[in-house]
DNA sequence: GCTGTTTGCTGCAGTGCTGCCGGGAAGCCC
DNA sequence: GGGCTTCCCGGCAGCACTGCAGCAAACAGC
C-alpha cells in the first residue's frame, strides 16, 4: 500500500466528481468513481482501495448507513464528504466509523492534506518496506525476492512472487481476483480471466497448500482469494 | 502502547484548558495539562499519553516547529487546535505531522468525537489483524475466515459464514431479515425471499443448534433472527 | 378451537465458480 | 538460432452454492 495510491472516490455530482479526481491526479493518486451508493461495497471489495473519499449526498443510499456497512469490508481509513448545512453531523458521522470529517465545498488542498494525513498515519507501519515478513514456517523476504519454507528456498516466477507477497501483505483479508490481476499485471481485468487462478494453483502446489483443505491459501466462493497468517 | 486514557493537553490559556479538560474528564478520558511549550517534549516522554492536544498559539516556542520535534518522541496521535484566524495553516498543519486539525472555538462534542476517532483508529491493534470473536465453545476466526466449535472446524460456505459474522458481530440485538440480506447479498430484499432463512437452518445444522429450542441463533417472530452470546 | 400468517427444512435442478491440464506463444540467456 | 523457462489461455471436469418450491409446524389473534 502505498504500493496502491488507490482512492475510491464516491461522489454523485459528477462536474464536482471529475474536478476532484482531476486534482487528486494531479498529485500522483489513482482514482476511481463510483456514483451509485449500492455498488460502493462492492468496489471497495474487489478495488480494495488504499482510502474511500464518502460523499454523504447520494442517491440510492443514506450515507452513514453506508459507512457502517462499509466497515467490516474496508479497514482503511474512511473521509467522509458532506455539504455544511447537511441534516448528518460530524458527529455522527465520526461515531458511525468515518475517520476524517471535511465540509463541502472543500478546499483541494485541505483535502489533499486530510487524505495524505490518513494514509501517513495508516500505512506507515508498511509491512512491505523491505522488512522480510514471516508466517510460521514460512519467510518472505522482499529485499531479495526470496522465499524461505520451512528454511528451504522455494524457487517462484516472477509472476508467482508477486502475487505472493500481494498476498501475504494483506493477510487476513480477501483479496478479488480483479485486484490482484490489476497489481501484477498493467492491464485492464475482463472479469473471465483464470490466470490468477493458475497462478494461485502453482503456489499452493510449491508451498505444500492442499487446494482441498488449504491452510496458506483460502479460495472465498464468489469472492476471492485470502491468506492466513497464523501459523500452527 | 499506552492503553490507558490520557491526554496531554498543550494550552495556555487557563480558562479555556480547564472547560476542555473538564470536559474530556466527564468524558472518561484522564487529562494532563501542559502550558508552556518548551516542557511538552518532556512531558510526552514522562507521562506517554494516548494522545495530544496541541494547541498552536503558545508562547515560549512555535507550535508547528513543536509538532514536528514531537514526532520523533511520540508516536501517538496528535491534534491540533487552532484560532480561525491563525496565519498557521491547516494543510500546513497537517504536513508537519498532526493527524487531526480543529479550528478554534471547537464544539466540545466535535473535540470528543475527532479524538475519539484518532484513538479508536490508532489504538486498534494491528488495523489488519481482525480479533477472533469468541462465545463459549464458539470461536470466529476473521483473519482466516474460519469457525471452530469445541475446537473442531465447521466448514461453512461463503454466505454461511458471512451471516454467521453479520449476527455475532451485532449479538444480541434483533437483526431482520432485510439487513441481514442486504449484508451479504448487494441487491434489494423483496420482502418474500426465504433465502435468509434457508441459511439459518443450514447454520443451526452445521452449529448444533436445536431450532425448537435454539441456543445460539433464536428466531424473533415477525421480526428476524438474533444471536446469543451467552455460551450455554 | 379455527384461520391466516410466518417460519423450518428438505430435496432438487441448474448454474456459475474453481482447479488445473496441456499446447503453444513469448521471453531470456547463451 | 537453440534450448530453456515462464506465461497465456482455451477448455473441461467437477462440484459448491444458490434458489425455489413445497409442505409441515409454530404462532398470533380472535
Amino acid at each position: 500500500m502505498s504500493q496502491n495510491s488507490l482512492i475510491l472516490l464516491v461522489e454523485d455530482d459528477r462536474r464536482l466528481a471529475q474536478l476532484v479526481k482531476d486534482f487528486l491526479e494531479a498529485n500522483d493518486f489513482q482514482v476511481a468513481l463510483e456514483e451509485n451508493g449500492n455498488r460502493v461495497i462492492r468496489q471497495a471489495q474487489n478495488l480494495n482501495p488504499a482510502l474511500i473519499v464518502l460523499d454523504l449526498m447520494l442517491p440510492g443510499k443514506d450515507g452513514l448507513t453506508l459507512c457502517k456497512e462499509l466497515r467490516p469490508n474496508f479497514k482503511g481509513p474512511i473521509l467522509m464528504l458532506t455539504a455544511r448545512d447537511s441534516d448528518v453531523d460530524q458527529v455522527l458521522g465520526l461515531e458511525y466509523g468515518a475517520d476524517d470529517y471535511v465540509i463541502k465545498p472543500a478546499e483541494p488542498r485541505v483535502l489533499l492534506a486530510r487524505i495524505r494525513a490518513l494514509l501517513r498515519r495508516y500505512y506507515q507501519n508498511d509491512p512491505r518496506e523491505q522488512e522480510a515478513l514471516n508466517f510460521g514456517e514460512l519467510c518472505i523476504q522482499p529485499s531479495a525476492r526470496k522465499v524461505l519454507l520451512a528454511g528451504q528456498e522455494v524457487i517462484l516466477s516472477s509472476h508467482e512472487y508477486d502475487l505472493l507477497l500481494a498476498l501475504a501483505a494483506q493477510a487476513g483479508q480477501i483479496l478479488s481476483r480483479e485486484f490482484l490481476f490489476n497489481h501484477i499485471y498493467n492491464r485492464e481485468y475482463d472479469g473471465l480471466d483464470r490466470t490468477i487462478d493458475v497462478r494461485i494453483s502453482q503456489l499452493r502446489k510449491k508451498l505444500n497448500d492442499n487446494p482441498e483443505n488449504p491452510t496458506r491459501i483460502k479460495t472465498i466462493w464468489g469472492k476471492g482469494y485470502l491468506f492466513i497468517a497464523d501459523a500452527w
